[in-house]
DNA sequence: ACCTGAACACCGTTCAAGT
DNA sequence: ACCTGAACACCGTTCAAGT
């Protein structure tokens, strides 16, 4: 397709590098998906033989983590003169950016039905509840995306403890709580903690 | 490999159906991670021809799609009697492990440098910023954890504005900001909002 | 040192039968 | 209706050269 002769000698490359590579599989990512990045692709489109690429990664999968670094290694560093929030939005912004952004495109590598937070039956009892707690029809949806985002994020990102999972879950919890309007929700929770 | 009579004919499958084929392949998913099962490896599996899995799914995607369903169908349904923060807790927390347990393996399908909060070179910058703000060293790993999270999930699931991730991200920080021992952070935080 | 070929052991999926 | 074969257009990677 992309050569006109029928036979495709790829020669004209001479200069291979790490950075040109990844140059090319960041381009590659962006305009067809992550997912549709190969290594037989990848070669086709810096004109090389598909071998060529082992000579600067081990496998494939050194060569998505490289692409991954890079573009977190592209996330701005905090300013030390703002608050820690300030610098923790500035933080987390840009490394949002750059995970679903076009390069790497973060949420094509997992199942579909996990995309689209409605597709999880979930969401109906989590709305409902949320309902029941005060979130406005505006906020509930918000608040789900928020929470369901968090418990998928923490299953992903490799092997965290219960207690670990437990403590990000009240601190976002507290938060949400925090923006109620009111703590108008009818229950309040017993506290139960140790005698 | 699986018959030790060279030429292997799938033929006593004999009763197909959707709930067969992905019970075999939670447990193929379960036993070599979701990532290696694949239709011909599961029709195998099944004693089966790979194609006669097109009759039951339209394809892998399709497949992939209802073994997410049916793992978060699992969820169990909250008790309407308690708290919201009670309810929340128990769905979240099953849908986590329904999600990063055997059958699914979440984290397996992302490149590997996410895996590890650390391999992200964002910590450093994170870890700093926690401790100055008042996080000790045992809670400010496991902020940074709960951030990652949110910003990866996020990042994952679907098409999100901005709008909602910062939403979800303030709600955070406040969730954390309360559980700081003092609001001893030497910097107040100027709040601007409009005139 | 760097890149080439050919080959091996896989994929998902279409198509045209078979029963 | 349900399953079979064969085939097509791909994969990642090993190995043994070539220059």
């Amino acid at each position: 397709m992309a050569g006109a002769t029928g036979k495709r000698e790829p020669d004209r490359a001479a200069g291979l590098s790490r950075e040109r590579i990844l140059g090319a599989a960041a381009e590659l990512g962006a305009r067809e998906g992550l997912e549709k990045v190969s290594m037989r692709g990848l070669a086709q489109a810096l004109d090389v033989w598909p071998m060529a690429l082992y000579r600067y990664f081990d496998d494939k999968e050194a060569l998505l983590d490289a692409l991954v670094a890079r573009a977190t290694d592209d996330v701005a560093r905090p300013d030390p003169a703002a608050s820690w929030r300030e610098q923790m939005r500035g933080l987390l912004s840009s490394a949002r950016e750059a995970l679903g952004g076009d390069a790497l495109r973060l949420g094509a590598q997992l199942p579909r039905a996990l995309l689209t937070p409605g597709a999880v039956r979930l969401a109906d009892d989590a709305l409902r509840v949320l309902g029941e707690a005060g979130f406005d029809a505006r906020a509930a949806p918000r608040a789900w995306r928020t929470l369901l985002s968090y418990t998928v994020g923490f299953a992903a990102v490799g092997s965290g403890r219960d207690d670990d999972f437990e403590y990000g879950l009240e601190r976002l919890l507290d938060g949400l709580e925090a923006s109620l309007p009111r703590s108008r929700s009818g229950r309040r929770e017993a506290v139960r903690r140790g005698p």
